[in-house]
DNA sequence: CGACGAGTTGAATGACGTCAAACACAGTGG
DNA sequence: CCACTGTGTTTGACGTCATTCAACTCGTCG
């Protein structure tokens, strides 16, 4: 599964036009604008393959990036290291939302975990969009929005709580959303360690420790909420 | 200077409509777009003394809210503790930019440090004014990405530097603006080491590392830059 | 002068990463 | 069916970096 990172790929393994429908409601937000059909008239989707660079760190980003299946990686890649993934994600989702409306550079190295399907908004045709369907550069306002209280959220975690708070609250939110104090972690944990700012190593400790405070009980890939209070009371204010 | 937490104040200490401009490019980019005007007429500007709570975390965010002048310490206040400033902010300055937009809630808390004049936008009449004023929409975008661009830098940071790489990249960025290679810091060093994730302790030690090492030469609050080419090796790539 | 806050310094502690070995499990080919 | 291999996870030992606590200095203000 650890994919080796592919040397530059020209951008064009798959150059096709698409006017069918992008799931702008994922990206944009629940309540889907009608204007965002116009949208499919700017967007280029390419499919690449497993191991592929998806973004360069460093490069100019002349276009928003949105992953539309598949996974992909983000983090430093370093020539001869595997890669430092900061985080994983899984489409669809945006990959590179604000660097191009900064004429920024990509802020990190991102490559396709499995294959992947892309779609390229560039840049200066999108602000003409925007300019003319202002309901939909509001939506793009709140997008961006929704993004830097997450990354304030992930900053403030990181600065003030230790590993086993951010373990914590991560399992918390994350049982918040079902019925039953049970989860099945999705993906390896691994990933999910990088996501949370700390080491496999570390994380299965922290893992222990908590089943063996008798907060959670752990078989596998399968985590149950045993104490949902203390839990909580672990992850801070 | 270091003040102490007021008691909750209703947001009424001097409350006046200004039609007189706000400092919009500053706040939204250098070129001003001539739509700004319109914000004028919604924004409302009042004035809080020092130690008066501007923000308390967790309190729907209405509307946006900006620093016009003065200093304001963002952190948790915890009821006894002085206040864990995460990061010291001087007008004029976004104080409030993206929880409004999110319909979330502010992500900290924010104390004066020094009498301060604030400005504040109700969102619901400023996205009534945005969907008017598409440019001006589009400007939001961008401010919110640099913002995001900022945050990503510094979770980065955090994440795969260490405290003296930290202080390096530091150092070079406030340098890098100046003619000469010499700065004074501007605010207490318990605060700048706040704002770089470390406790004042460290930031002496690292700053007594590097200039044992000849790389720069630290008196009081003045540091001058010796060696900037291994400094900004010692920042990392 | 004494009190106070900011900064510095040292010693002790602790949290987390690194390295290495062992283990679990699935897939594969004999 | 069974070794064999590769990947992912767990566990332990160990080192390192940074925080914590405490003492001490210095400058300012009463």
């Amino acid at each position: 599964m650890n994919v080796a990172i592919a040397p530059a790929e020209p951008a064009s393994s798959v150059s096709a036009r698409r006017t069918s429908g992008l799931p702008w409601p994922a990206l944009l937000g629940p309540q889907a604008p009608a204007d965002a059909a116009e949208l499919d008239k700017i967007a280029l989707v390419r499919s690449l393959p497993a191991g592929a660079t998806v973004l360069r760190r460093g490069t100019a980003a002349r276009a928003l990036v949105v992953l539309l299946d598949g996974q992909v990686g983000c983090g430093w890649a370093q020539p001869g290291r595997p890669l430092v993934t900061d985080r994983l994600l899984t489409g669809p989702v945006w990959l590179g939302l604000a660097a191009p409306f900064a004429r920024g550079q990509h802020g990190c190295d991102a490559i396709a975990q499995s294959s992947v399907r892309v779609a390229e908004l560039p840049i200066d045709p999108l602000r003409a969009a925007l300019v003319r369907h202002p309901v939909l550069a509001v939506r793009f306002t709140e997008t961006m929005a929704r993004e830097v209280i997450r990354l304030d959220a992930r900053l403030h975690e990181l600065m003030h709580k230790d590993a086993a708070a951010r373990l914590a609250t991560w399992i918390t939110t994350q049982a918040a959303d079902r019925p039953q104090p049970v989860l099945r972690l999705a993906s390896r944990k691994r990933d999910i360690a990088s996501q949370l700012g700390m080491t496999p190593e570390t994380l299965s400790r922290m893992m222990r420790n908590l089943s063996e405070r008798g907060l959670i009980a752990v078989e596998g890939y399968t985590v149950r909420v045993l104490d949902p209070t203390a839990l909580q009371g672990l992850a801070g204010p």
